[in-house]
DNA sequence: AATTTAGTTCTCAAAATTATGAACCAAAGA
DNA sequence: TCTTTGGTTCATAATTTTGAGAACTAAATT
């Protein structure tokens, strides 16, 4: 096999200008604070920063200058959670990857899943309280209260979102 | 000064049921996946499962069995974050702590504002982008448009929940 | 004045995280 | 069959985080 889809396209990954390298770090610092370790957030970073669909391991190591195992690592665990994808073409070997922008929606549902069980501990811990501190079970109440209103709202929003959207896309009249 | 408000009102603060000590884990191990150490997760744990308004620095080392500075340093990053208060008692030196519950409001505010941080981040890739991937741009384009539509919508969410919570507590005729 | 109390700050050790480079492996190509 | 490619896995080094303990401080008590 002579020539793979990268070398078809190459047009020099790795000359990106200084604004851009700035931007895949910026990109890459939110994603730490977010709890990625640092080459984890580069690579988003180049992903989402990249003029091109999708970059291969090597142009991603080639770029960042990371090695192979972090590299490796760190694709799996984004592919694992569903933050990048990759595309294969027949004949070439490789996996090209990029980020998985679609996924953002189901994010944020998960996002709410995370604070619904937080409130089933406060929860639980009204009950183990039992009535020896009622102002205190009141006002845990309403913050369990709280969270599971947001649980209830934030689909709706979503289900909101999707028919806006539809409107401006699917029958534009 | 001979008796202390904590004098007054202890009564074994230690002795939670094994249940109560396995919440207390649980509460600091959501922290800890919030991006906090485990001693200030376990804090957060102990001011939300005790049956007390209110505990003593003493206290909060006594029941974790953990060290004063790293108590000192987890209350005062706790205090920082607003996400606990303390009450004094005139007469008596001792601060004495609680989880602010009322903080949550704008927690979710707050949340709000990085995911827009993050959006403009976005729309600069796009902008550096150019037209060199117009089908790219799009689609971030479109996570953009997504997290600001949440930005708009869900301070209106706190607008209603504050309505409801309204109609419940201020006017109940 | 000396001591106790309620913490804070500093130093350091232990533990956890992160990333490297080398060894490895399976599939493809020569 | 031998080599190259596209990775993965392992051992380890570097860095960061975390928390303990001792020394310290300032106010209150004796």
């Amino acid at each position: 096999m002579c020539c793979s889809y990268s070398e078809q396209q190459k047009k020099d990954v790795t000359n990106f200008t200084q604004e851009q390298k700035q931007l895949i770090e910026k990109i890459g610092i939110y994603h730490e604070q977010q709890g990625f370790p640092p080459v984890v957030g580069r690579i988003m970073g180049l992903l989402y920063v990249s003029d091109r669909p999708h970059l291969s391991f090597e142009e991603i190591i080639d770029t960042l200058n990371i090695s192979k195992s972090a590299t490796s690592n760190a694709l799996n665990l984004l592919l694992q959670m569903r933050l990048i994808e990759y595309t294969t073409f027949s004949g070439d070997r490789k996996r090209y990857f990029s980020a998985l922008l679609e996924k953002w929606h189901q994010e944020v549902v998960d996002k709410m899943g995370s604070i619904l069980a937080f409130s089933s501990l406060l929860r639980k811990a009204n009950e183990l309280r039992g009535d020896s501190n009622p102002g205190m079970n009141e006002k845990v109440l309403e913050r369990i209260e709280f969270m599971e209103f947001l649980s209830r709202e934030v689909p709706l929003l979503l289900e909101k979102w999707r028919k806006e959207r539809k409107k401006y896309f699917f029958c534009p009249l």
